[in-house]
RNA sequence: GGGCAAUUGGCUCAGUUGGUUAGAGCGCUGCUUUCACACGGCAGAGGUCACUGGUUCGAAUCCAGUAUUGCCCA
């Protein structure tokens, strides 16, 4: 770029010299987007400082995680910010885009030992805490590297000096002060809860962390004896289980409480069913209906002896552990479903913890953390479950109490981070207290504080709030922000409070140390400190007292929640605060409104005051060609790097803000593009999970993500790529040679002013059009309809000022008298076109600027009055105002939309003619003398743009003798062709008759709504009138074409 | 099971408050290579707007239902 260096422009004499061989006819992004970088990373152009003079407009980044590198789902995500953030900064704000990334304690944890597991067969264990925590930041400083990386070669315009990480001491002083606060208001507690256990990473994963997948199981019948039966009742009661070893750990039968009332229930809502069925599946219907009375009238005696006799307290005994247990009356247990009674562990599973909340029973933990079996389990300790599994149903058998076993698919919960089945465990955990923070968070939504868009996401969000369920925070994990808790064992109430006034004794400050004493069934006590900052001291008196700090770290959307003000410094005062929160808006996707956004409403209401954004952008996602979402481990994940190096980064910004559209997700066919001939090779569900794949052009194999052996990762890597950014490539080379004509034609460009009141047509409408689409781009990005604006750019920038401006400004830029305007139209077209375009392509734009700077620093139209130099980096200008006497006028475009249908009409009839290129040929077109007056002096511009010689123009116009008529009935014209030289019969005729076709059809259409009596009377008078108007030159123009028909048929006749 | 969306040419998508012949990109067909751009130019073919019913003078658009697909929640 020359203007980078433009101080000592004798090193690049060609920055000076605007010759064809000087600016080359591809856009080079490779080697301009790293200068063009440096330049701005020099200048510091993205940099953001408080300033009063100013507004600011604030984004702060949703931070990628630092588990691996970014997929085309992120560069979606960053260039809509970066489109945002660049446009208000052009707009005058000072905007602040606040880059980083967040640690995913979890997921990027998992990763690493899985790691450790493949390559030194060692667990956490083996390395201990330290050790294990050191790993993971040599992980993370390499992936923040590669992700910030990516985020710059995007073109990402981020306040780069802010960078921040979610763990950093920055994070964490705000994590320590938050947690401080709400423990002490009591909206932190600690208690036993159900947990998502993952055997695997030994932690527990939240809900958000488990996906269900069906896998084939057993359902194994069990008999438990009851103890000590009267006459009548039954000796035993068969439960069915699909976990059988859980067993051990049971503490109930339950049986439905009213099973008459259950079965009715059920029956009448059959009966309905039934009703309202169509045939086709009465039949079904009608049999389970049938089932179910039958299975009413067998079992019901001895459901209701049941529950009798759980209402009389009485027990039936575990078998394996010989333990009593009660039954219970229970609304879980569903009299239609195996036996009608079903056994309860409320320590592992969480409906039957519900029961047992419900019930009173005791909760009995029978797994440890590893996932082996505890000293509950008796005689099974130590195995693992499926050992156990095996072992209790060998064991059951045994002695009798075995039961029928079927085959059944189970829907089992796995860990997302370790792709383990999940195991429900009874486990101590510290809890975020909804209830009033999520209150305030759908305060923020209902009132408009925080404004969602698209408004449907609003729903998903109030509901998810509205539940009010209590945020589970720990996770038994090294890598994150450890809880900042040390306690007590379970003591005495006398010890506890001498405990707790040795800690008020401790000296800290106000404000560094609290503590609260809890009590447990049994009347222990136990006694918890917070510590609000990190402070060895204190805390070495703190531990000296003999309490230990939780080992557990904090959820990491506990640290996410606080992104947007603790970045900015929080809790400590600063200007930056002042100014630059609460932030303006969030753009991220939707499957994180719930865990990331309405957390970080109600942190940030409750730290700050202030809700953390005005207003949220929910943005689609990117699938690939089967409707998938992109990810890493199905191998389908692009990597933004790979389009950029084959693409361009200002083609897959563009391509992707193109895409966006607001309700649909994107879907993107990918390839492997071959290293070695270049060949597409599409991607399917069985090639993408290849660790190498055959070219179907060269033969040759290339390699994959997957590629694991020497041999494989030897080969040259195939990079994923799509199809979709060819569009968007092609633009960005099209904008490239528009400004490579423009630049190669401004070589003696002198500023000179120009009175739009004297500007030939084609001048005016250009300068309407640009204010028009300046006015809808502007208002497209204010609504964040990227797509929309993205479009209207394309469709302005290709097929108006390419396809028509430049095409007629080869004519005028010939011609002595007109060339100096036209220079200047054309360099302040080009000037505001870049500044539409920078926010979406912004090295292409940035480029084409710096050599717009050495032909025509000064390109203001006079009547700006703001011939000033441009300044040097379009990223800096200022967005393009509106001059008021351009905005809109339709009047121009309507009347320059004649000469667009007349040069339409004569290319039409030269393409049906088969008339070359090269040969001229002659028309005459008719018209009123309004619009006579508005061509003649366009005359020029059709010569050139049609390849026409125009003969006569105006209301004395007549046909050729051979010759080719097409009417333009929206403007009464008729245009005429001399097809002296050229005439092709049947060609003409079939020209002729197509067209005649298309009319009648529209006749009859028309005729036929006019016969209509009721659209007559009814529809609004104007509509009518319109319809006649236009079946009339319908008419005419048939009867015309029917003449010309006649003609041309007498001539080949004659 | 509940909620939110989607269904428009071979593919990927637009379509503003219901109103001329439903648009674009890619692909396809014909012509075109000393022209800023063949990553180009000009012209063209291709759609009963998922289905069924309703509202209306008039429906891709509004309403109801059905089917299919996706996402979220349980």
């Amino acid at each position: 770029m020359s203007t980078t260096d433009s101080s000592d422009s004798a090193d690049c004499p060609e920055a000076t010299d605007s010759s064809e061989q000087a600016i080359p006819n591809r856009f080079d992004f490779a080697t301009a987007a790293e200068r063009i970088q440096a330049a701005w990373d020099q200048a510091g152009t993205w940099r953001a400082t408080v300033n009063p003079d100013r507004k600011p407009f604030t984004i702060v980044i949703p931070p990628p995680n630092v588990t691996g590198a970014l997929h085309l789902g992120h560069g979606l995500n960053n260039t809509l910010q970066d489109v945002l953030v660049r446009t208000r900064r052009m707009q005058g704000f000072e905007a602040l885009w606040m880059p980083g990334t967040d640690h995913a304690g979890i997921a990027t944890q998992a990763v690493v030992e899985r790691r450790l597991k493949e390559q030194e067969n060692k667990t956490r264990h083996d390395l201990g805490r330290e050790a294990l925590v050191d790993r993971i930041w040599q992980w993370k400083q390499q992936y923040e590297a590669r992700i910030l990386g990516q985020l710059k070669r995007m073109g990402c315009s981020c306040d780069w000096d802010r960078t921040r990480f979610t763990l950093d001491q920055r994070c964490a002083a705000a994590v320590r002060a938050t947690f401080y606060d709400l423990f002490q208001k009591r909206l932190i507690y600690r208690g036993k809860r159900l947990v998502n256990w993952d055997t695997f990473l030994q932690t527990a994963v939240s809900d958000d962390e488990v996906f269900n997948e069906t896998v084939k199981g057993h359902f194994w019948h069990i008999r438990y004896r009851v103890i000590e039966p009267q006459a009548g009742e039954p000796t035993e009661v068969e439960i069915a289980t699909t976990r059988p070893e859980t067993m051990l750990g049971d503490t109930a039968v339950a049986v439905h409480p009213d099973p008459a009332a259950a079965f009715d229930s059920l029956i009448d809502q059959a009966t309905e069913k039934l009703a309202a069925a169509t045939d086709k599946d009465r039949a079904g219907l009608q049999g389970q209906l049938d089932a179910l009375v039958a299975r009413r009238d067998q079992m019901l005696p001895s459901l209701t002896r049941l529950r009798d006799m759980a209402l009389d307290g009485r027990m039936v005994m575990l078998p394996l552990v010989d333990r009593p247990i009660p039954l219970v009356a229970d609304l879980w247990a569903k009299p239609e479903m195996g036996s009608g009674c079903v056994k309860i562990t409320p320590a592992h599973d969480p409906n039957d913890y519900e029961v047992g909340l419900r019930c009173g029973l005791p909760m009995i933990n029978i797994l440890s953390a590893d996932g082996t079996l505890n000293a509950a389990a008796g005689r099974y300790e130590g195995l693992t479950i499926k050992q156990a599994r095996t072992k209790v149903v060998d064991d059951l058998e045994a002695i009798g109490l075995l039961g029928d076993i079927e085959d059944r698919e189970i829907e089992l919960p796995h860990s997302d981070r370790s792709k383990t089945p999940i195991e429900p465990l009874l486990a101590d955990q510290w809890f975020v207290k909804m209830d009033s923070l999520a209150q305030s968070a759908m305060d923020a939504v209902s009132t408009e504080s925080v404004k969602i868009f698209p408004t449907r996401y609003r729903k998903g969000y109030l509901d998810w709030l509205g539940e009010k369920r209590d945020w589970p925070v720990s996770r038994q994990l090294w890598w994150g922000h450890q809880i900042p808790i040390w306690s007590s064992e379970a003591i005495g109430a006398a010890e506890a409070k001498e405990l707790a006034d040795r800690l008020d004794g401790l000296g800290a400050d106000a404000d560094a140390l609290t503590h609260q004493t809890e009590s447990d069934e049994a009347g222990n006590r136990q006694v918890f400190v917070c510590l609000r900052k990190e402070d060895a001291k204190l805390q070495e008196a703190v531990e000296a007292l003999g309490m230990t700090r939780d080992p557990d770290v904090l959820d990491t959307w506990f640290s996410s929640a606080l992104w947007p003000h603790s970045t900015l410094g929080w809790p400590e005062p600063s200007a930056d605060l002042d100014y630059f929160y609460p932030t303006s808006t969030l753009i991220t996707s939707r499957d994180i409104i719930t865990l990331w956004v309405a957390r970080m409403v109600l942190m940030g209401l409750n730290n700050t005051g202030k809700v953390p954004f005005d207003e949220v952008f929910i943005h689609p996602k990117i699938l690939d060609g089967l409707g998938e979402t992109m990810s890493k481990s199905k191998g389908n994940g692009v990597d933004p790097i790979d389009i950029i190096e084959k693409f361009g980064p200002d083609a897959m910004r563009f391509a992707l803000a193109w895409l966006a559209t607001e309700t649909q997700d994107v879907r993107m066919p990918v390839q492997y593009e071959c290293p070695h001939c270049g060949k597409l090779i599409d991607q399917t569900k069985k090639n993408r999970s290849l660790p190498k794949v055959p070219c179907k052009g060269c033969g040759k194999s290339f390699s994959t993500q997957w590629a694991e052996t020497e041999e494989d990762r030897a080969l040259p890597r195939g990079a994923v790529v799509s199809e979709r950014f060819e569009t968007a490539r092609n633009f960005v080379n099209k904008l490239w040679n528009a400004a490579r004509f423009t630049l190669l034609n401004l070589d003696d460009f002198r500023p000179t002013p120009i009175d739009r009141s004297n500007l030939p047509l084609e001048d005016r409408w250009l300068l309407s059009r640009l204010a028009t689409v300046t006015a809808e781009v502007t208002e497209s990005l204010d609504h964040y309809r990227f797509a929309e604006a993205a479009r209207v750019l394309y469709d302005f920038a290709w097929d108006e000022f390419c396809s028509l401006y430049v095409e007629m400004a080869k004519a005028r830029l010939a011609d002595p008298d007109a060339r100096g305007a036209t220079q200047s139209i054309i360099a302040h077209a080009l000037d505001t076109l870049l500044r539409l375009l920078h926010p979406f392509m912004p090295f292409v734009t940035e480029e084409i600027w710096g050599h717009l700077a050495t032909v025509a620093p000064v390109r203001g139209l006079a009547a700006d009055a703001e011939a000033e130099p441009a300044g040097r980096f379009v990223m800096l200008a200022a967005w393009p105002k509106v001059f008021p006497g351009d905005v809109g006028d339709g009047q121009i475009e309507r009347q320059f939309e004649v000469f667009r249908e007349v040069l339409g009409g004569i290319r039409r009839i030269r393409s049906s003619q088969n008339i070359a290129p090269r040969e001229t040929v002659p028309v005459a077109v008719r018209c009123d003398a309004a619009t006579e007056a508005l061509l003649a002096p366009m005359k020029v511009l059709l010569e050139s743009l049609a390849g026409a010689d125009v003969i006569t123009l105006g209301p004395n116009a007549e046909p050729f003798a051979t010759d080719a008529p097409l009417s333009i009935p929206a403007f009464d014209v008729e245009l005429h062709v001399d097809l002296e030289r050229f005439i092709d019969v049947d060609a003409e005729l079939q020209r002729l008759e197509r067209l005649l076709g298309q009319i009648v059809k529209q006749i009859t259409g028309k005729r036929q709504k006019l016969s209509n009596e009721n659209f007559v009377s009814r529809a609004p008078e104007q509509v009518v009138a319109q319809e006649r108007q236009s079946l009339e030159e319908l008419e005419r123009q048939q009867q015309g074409i029917d003449a010309d028909i006649a003609k041309l048929k007498q001539r080949v006749d004659g």
